[in-house]
DNA sequence: GATTAATTTAAACAAGCATTTAAAACTATA
DNA sequence: TATAGTTTTAAATGCTTGTTTAAATTAATC
């Protein structure tokens, strides 16, 4: 991945994105990324212009990492079952990757809506996926309960991208440490697959 | 609730609260507070002696309010099916009552997790419920699926909250304008509902 | 190897920041 | 009404912010 001898741009955009990560944009100075990427402090403006602009392209970057993963899933031709299953195992490993991104993301859509606006295309995917279809299959075969792709969708995401966003207070109220905690995430997802196939799959 | 001629102090203080919440602390500047309030900019150091220290009375009430009507609701002695209905009435009313006020909580934990140990009473409160008694009669009668409060909780709390965290993702993903989004809400509010008694409450 | 272009640098820029000052304007008590 | 205490004010504090400058250094082209 790391090149022996990384171009300054993107030495710089790297590094910016692990600060504007931990901290937001208003939190980040524009030395906090020269200091991170070890370059002079003129340089952010020499190759980007902007704070405001190399924030946007690193939200835009990101803002694809956190939809590609899923529309992937969506149409991959498995089981709803199996593919609710996948689509849970797969937030909980980015959450563990990238553990900083969902809140990122919601702090700077939640301050500036139209930063959102920044990549139409996403949106477009996800709203044509196979898993539609399914869904749609399912509930005229009477195998699946009705329910929209809009009720559906969030359910997935939010238990576990929840328990991670409020890890602090996780750790805090329930007593762990962060081996407690991971041991206490792999439980709270096997729960909640259990709990939405039990829902969704009539006859489950 | 608003006396006719409000004293400075509160004044400011409820400015701040307002913008705190909208901005999050590093995107709210001293002069935003003093011109929300409609005060000299010196009063703001004059009555709470920095921005900081008036920050950290403010999230303390606000992670109180936070928590209070949720403590309350556990030790409430209603069902358990009751008692999950109204715990999840009851955050919906909180959302919408104060739109900004989880999403604000949760970032301002993750950047600085110490803030979260302003109070820690109400830790304390939340782990001695009545509920928790109610689920481990419930196990031991057969009527309840054996699950621990730490995974329960934050089920209750997470679908909710979730949707209104991801309202503008939402909204533009769905091509919901407001009014749409209130009933959407509220469609998923009863599915939440369902699903979460049905795999806790066995034969349901 | 000289000349042009691209990159990096230290220093400076004005604007905005949280906070302080000291004087002015109030309010209450005598 | 005079006096002491409190509250509010405009102005200034020193520091940090994002961005720019112009010179220095490196790389590329002939």
């Amino acid at each position: 991945m790391k090149c022996i001898t990384e171009k300054s741009e993107d030495k710089i955009k790297d590094a910016a994105r692990r600060v504007f990560l931990k901290k937001g944009f208003d939190g980040t100075t524009s030395r906090d990324i020269a200091r991170e990427a070890d370059m002079n402090i003129a340089l952010t403006n020499y190759y980007f212009r902007s704070k405001e602009k190399l924030f946007l392209e690193i939200f835009r970057d990101v803002l694809e990492m956190y939809f590609n993963s899923t529309i992937e899933i969506l149409n991959k031709k498995i089981d709803v079952k199996a593919k609710i299953s996948e689509m849970i195992d797969n937030d909980f490993k980015m959450m563990k990757e990238e553990p900083d991104m969902v809140i990122f993301i919601m702090n700077e859509i939640h301050k500036e809506p139209d930063r959102l606006f920044a990549d139409m295309s996403l949106f477009k995917q996800l709203k044509s996926t196979y898993f539609i279809t399914q869904l749609e299959e399912g509930v005229a075969n009477g195998t699946l309960r009705k329910m929209d792709i809009e009720n559906l969708l969030p359910l997935l995401k939010c238990s576990i991208e929840f328990i991670f966003l409020a890890k602090p207070i996780h750790k805090k109220l329930f007593n762990m440490d962060d081996a407690g905690f991971e041991i206490y995430a792999e439980e709270q997802k096997e729960h909640i697959k259990a709990m939405i196939c039990n829902y969704l799959v009539i006859g489950d």
